[in-house]
DNA sequence: GAAGATCGTCAAGTATCTTGACTATATGGA
DNA sequence: TCCATATAGTCAAGATACTTGACGATCTTC
């Protein structure tokens, strides 16, 4: 029966977690390119990660810590990478002598704009392709997961809400 | 006036794009640590995805190549690697005196026995908690991304089909 | 104030990739 | 047959994104 599936389809995995790595590889390379593509030529994967834990409005160096999964001296690291590279900058914090403050610069604030422009047209793409009823039922099914513990019960589910941003 | 938002909900992104490289990543790191407490400590991220690609009856290291995206000496050194763990071996390819086969070892193979039914547990809790429907959208919905190209036509589509393994 | 915790930094090492250069083998004509 | 070129794999060096460990500076508490 397998009648030779088609020429180039040769058997990949096909389970939740290859399905969600294949997807979110996809959107970040596309991300990515089209960052790059807008001039922002310091934008990677890693910095992509640490930014959309930054609050737009600064934050402490060690709440940032708090967030991410990562090891503070990882974080550091790619902090003093943002800042040379002019998107971040840290200040003494005046209420605790031994904190900083992480906090966007005018250059970094204007990458996350275009950051949200990149967003908003990828995410045009990806109804444009999927469908909106798929699109709306794959981000209620990602949050709901995210979400955890709940059971099945509201299955429904309307939700799902519009696109919020942020980054 | 600033009201306290709540204890912990800092506001984080909510995007197709971050939803996904969250998701994708707690998969990940659920997956890795079950892989770890069976015993199996070589086993790491890159690792698992450069084995998602290598069919279990084997296949020349080029074929190899071509269906990855990254380089081939990082393949080579990932190759390198499941070598000295034992989970892969490298013979000469008698139909080409410059190819080499990369062949699962008999530690390999338990390793991915094992790596279906973590799989499989990982779902089953995925089921759990977010129930079948939502589960089978979510499924139906990265399917339907990965397959490019289409537009929202069958957006019903039942399909979605069942769990399917492999690795 | 002194003990101990927290905040950030410095240093060194590892894993995972990259590009560039190279060897060995295969292939396709002249 | 023999040479030009392409392909398969390797070796080497470097970049990025992390890790653990050690440390100095500052806060907090009693």
């Amino acid at each position: 029966m397998v009648k030779e599936l088609d020429e180039k389809t040769e058997a990949l995995p096909d389970h939740i977690g290859w399905r969600l790595w294949q997807a979110s590889r996809a959107w970040q390379t596309e991300f990515a390119a089209a960052m790059r593509a807008a001039g922002h030529g310091w934008f990677t994967e890693a910095r992509a990660g640490l930014l959309g834990h930054i609050e737009r409005s600064g934050m402490r160096q060690s709440a940032l810590i708090e967030r991410s999964a990562i090891s503070k001296q990882a974080i550091q690291q790619l902090l003093d990478g943002l800042e040379a590279e002019g998107i971040v900058e840290r200040l003494p914090d005046p209420q605790d002598g031994r904190g900083k403050l992480v906090r966007y610069t005018r250059k970094g604030l204007d990458a996350l704009r275009d950051g949200d422009r990149v967003k908003m047209e990828i995410e045009r793409r990806y109804v444009d392709r999927i469908g909106e009823a798929r699109f709306t039922a794959l981000m209620g099914a990602l949050r709901a997961l995210a979400a955890g513990k709940v059971a099945a019960m509201d299955e429904d589910a309307g939700v799902a809400g519009e696109v919020v941003e942020s980054k």
